[in-house]
DNA sequence: TTGAAAGCGCTAACAC
DNA sequence: GTGTTAGCGCTTTCAA
């Protein structure tokens, strides 16, 4: 029956005021210790050190943040980790988090705008301190809803001007300069894949811009039968979207995919018909995935500058959360990153 | 100087004492209104609900976790997020967390020994409940390490026979059955790759071993000449070894790369030097991720019952969680997901 | 340089 | 059926 005693797998975890009677000081004294006070005297320290050593004692991470209103988590809400663009960010997130002593709690939205919606009000974010959010689903006229109690992070395209903080990619300079890229090694008839039938948002809708503007620059026509439409943007819908366009027989000597992921898809279905690329056709891709450098041919691709929207949005929201409850806070901030064309296989 | 006048983005949160006095009644029947407990008149149910509407009331998680001794929290440590395996593993394990009302923090341990080791004794994972852990660069000999105070479960092959409640694949009868689905189609000479030199723990090893077994049952030799060995297990591994075959002049009938991301490196190679799949050679992989049916040719695979691995190692966490200080704890539980073969174009 | 004590917001034993 | 109150473990004034 004593209590304290190593019976089984979980013995009660010593306390702040356990570590006290140990060490023969206040809590205080301890406290100190744990969190590097500088004004305490060597011998003290050392003896708190030796109690703590002994007990084993961990602060508890709970108690600490009900009383300093801090956790050290951050959330990021991604539509789905099984799509390679988030799963990579996710990684870029949590090693940036990692740097600034912080930890990464991952919601999946499924680009629903509903679940978006809604998780924005969730009490389980109160878990954390503050938001990086990548909607898929919400657009412009949602963007009342960002003004949360909580310091938020916004990324992607769905969403300017939002009333938050807004780390993205330049989309439309870089779907320009991969279009500059492929006419600048002679390319005149582009296909685009993944364009989204009639939406002015998001990141489908910059790229052809971009693809649009390098076009015009040169002087080239905006052919719409060079425009393959998609749904979404998994392999499939490259791949459906370049068959169709080989089925009506549309002419071309590139296809720019406005992802890796279209493009690979795409890619497929123009082996399967026996062109060669890049003989026949030059391929693009947009995104930097880890697998463009795997396929065959490794795919030439436009790298948005995912490692920076990672870092950025950590830091960015760090200095929200340091700033919380002051009186004046700073405007919403825009950061784009800097981007750069990969070339690899497909363009050469 | 009015205090809770809202003034900026951030009032301060209405708490439980706030909504008992604007309700007229104490923090206790609120907590019980807040909690569903059954036993509150309907009239004192509608007078705190309204006052927990008007003053947008919402628990503090922090205080509730402190007090409960529960966050709602579990952590999932996997090596990294950007290798597909891990992050359709991560989707799964969210998703079906949030069936339970659970939120899932994610650690990349980078798959270094050293890290995974310094994770399970890290503070940071106080803030969750519990952990599924999913180590890399650990071995057997580590075993004792997962002896630690709070609720674990442990996925993967390089611990087996630990402390703890393990969930994983049959990796053994998986292979074997995907070798013997070669077999059974009449090839004679299947080439793998992915070998580990030397190695006798871990999936590669265990794979292996089903190849074997399934080798010796149809009376096929073992011929070390069509085993590739590789260190890692992306994708350009695949790639060099299967090179390095083709190389050697080793004649082959099926390449089984022990996990996707090998096949299709291998897959990449192979299609270099103009070999027809299936026509030439059949490939198989092993994991079923989202990409082997967009490949080319979509690739046939063993779906190692990643779905019920993600979901089990939740419920199984869960009943630890709920088990956790009770006397007699049950001993650590071993469970083996189902698994199926993924027939798709490189093998018909 | 160290100690005493209040209290972060919540739950739950105990009283009425 | 509802109220009172003692902590959960920590940080942090305020005193000494």
């Amino acid at each position: 029956m004593e209590i304290g005693k190593d019976v089984g797998r979980r013995t009660a975890a010593a306390t702040l005021q356990d570590v006290a009677v140990r060490a023969g000081v206040s809590v205080k004294t301890v406290s100190n210790v744990v969190n590097d006070y500088t004004h305490v005297r060597a011998t003290t320290r050392a003896k708190v050190q030796a109690a703590i050593d002994e007990l084993k004692y961990q602060p508890n991470m709970t108690a600490r943040s009900l009383r300093s209103g801090r956790t050290g988590v951050i959330s990021l809400a991604v539509p789905e980790l099984s799509l390679s663009y988030f799963a990579e960010l996710a990684d870029g997130v949590i090693r940036a988090a990692e740097r600034h002593g912080l930890v990464v709690l991952i919601e999946q939205t499924g680009g629903d705008r509903d679940r978006e919606i809604e998780l924005l009000a969730s009490p389980r974010l109160q878990l954390s301190d503050g938001l990086i959010f990548s909607p898929l689903g919400m657009d412009g006229g949602d963007a009342h809803l960002l003004d949360v109690p909580y310091p938020m992070v916004l990324l992607g395209e769905r969403i300017f001007d939002g009333p938050v903080d807004h780390v993205t990619m330049r989309n439309v300079e870089a779907a320009r300069a991969a279009t500059e890229f492929l006419i600048s090694r002679g390319r005149r008839r582009i296909a685009v894949i993944g364009a989204h039938e009639g939406e002015m948002v998001g990141s489908a809708a910059l790229r052809l811009q971009g693809y649009a503007q390098a076009l015009a620059a040169a002087g080239l026509p905006f052919d719409e039968e060079l425009i393959g439409y998609t749904g979404l943007w998994h392999r499939h819908d490259g791949l459906v979207a370049m068959k169709a366009m080989l089925d009506k027989g549309v002419e071309f000597d590139a296809v720019f995919g406005l992802n890796d992921t279209l493009a690979l898809g795409a890619m497929r279905v123009l082996q399967e018909a026996k062109y060669k690329i890049p003989d026949d056709v030059f391929v693009m891709g947009f995104d930097d995935l880890d697998e463009t450098r795997y396929s065959l041919p490794a795919l030439t691709t436009v790298d948005p500058g995912r490692a920076e929207i990672a870092e950025m949005a950590v830091r960015v929201l760090l200095d929200r959360i340091g700033a919380r409850g002051s009186r004046d806070q700073a405007p919403p901030l825009e950061h784009l990153a800097e981007f750069a064309i990969r070339e690899r296989e497909s363009t050469r």
